[in-house]
DNA sequence: CTTATATTAAACTATTTAGTTAATTAACCG
DNA sequence: CGGTTAATTAACTAAATAGTTTAATATAAG
């Protein structure tokens, strides 16, 4: 599972870390900022561990200002996930594989 | 992480899990078919946990004909992946989010 | 220099995941 | 019926994940 791609999704694939980016999608902030509302459910360091996860996959980047980590989102791993998606997506949508499959189902059993 | 979100990008966090969506995105394919290629790495077994995931996620579903189990894509929750990066990378992209932090970052500096 | 704040690291545990081999089910075919 | 093909289940193992608590680091501020 060490590829970008798959990186990537395994990161977007928790609903926290979601949230994370949702929430720095309005803008960065800092780690305690980030944290705050999850720590009714779990501790700092496990915050820490997912933007961990997320910094690798390269959706987020965090930047040294004083004591503060500030965490700022990182638009490109997004797009190649939905490039990815895209692609097989609009394949299966558009190339009428569906209705090819389906008159080859349709013949064989009449043959 | 029982949620469907997190369900969809858990499967696609797989690199044999997304090259049997773009082997199904030309057309259905049946279990053996599919596993065909990744034979030479992994059992059948693995292939038919693999497709197991991809199920629970609703990514693709089967179809018993006679002792094949005929696999096809499924559109929908592509869609609903996408669908959530989209609201969050457009937001991030269009909002001017990092031009205010920007500002603010200076105008503090300044003061 | 000492203390408080922000964040991370270390060490550990429980659960999930990805794979294995061997056995089982189910349908077809001579 | 008996054998073959397609696919799954069972039982197991190794490694990764998500969390914990305690300790460490680094910067700021009195």
């Amino acid at each position: 599972m060490s590829d970008q791609l798959s990186q990537i999704f395994s990161a977007l694939a928790d609903p926290t870390r979601r949230a994370i980016l949702a929430r720095l999608a309005q803008g960065e902030a800092h780690v305690s900022a980030l944290a705050e509302p999850f720590l009714a459910d779990m501790s700092l360091p496990a915050v820490t561990k997912h933007l961990k996860v997320l910094e690798r996959a390269g959706l987020i980047t965090k930047v040294k200002n004083a004591q503060w980590r500030s965490c700022q989102l990182n638009g490109k791993p997004l797009r190649e996930a939905t490039e990815w998606i895209e692609t097989y997506h609009s394949m299966w949508c558009e190339s009428f594989a569906q209705l090819d499959q389906y008159i080859k189902n349709v013949t064989k059993e009449k043959s």
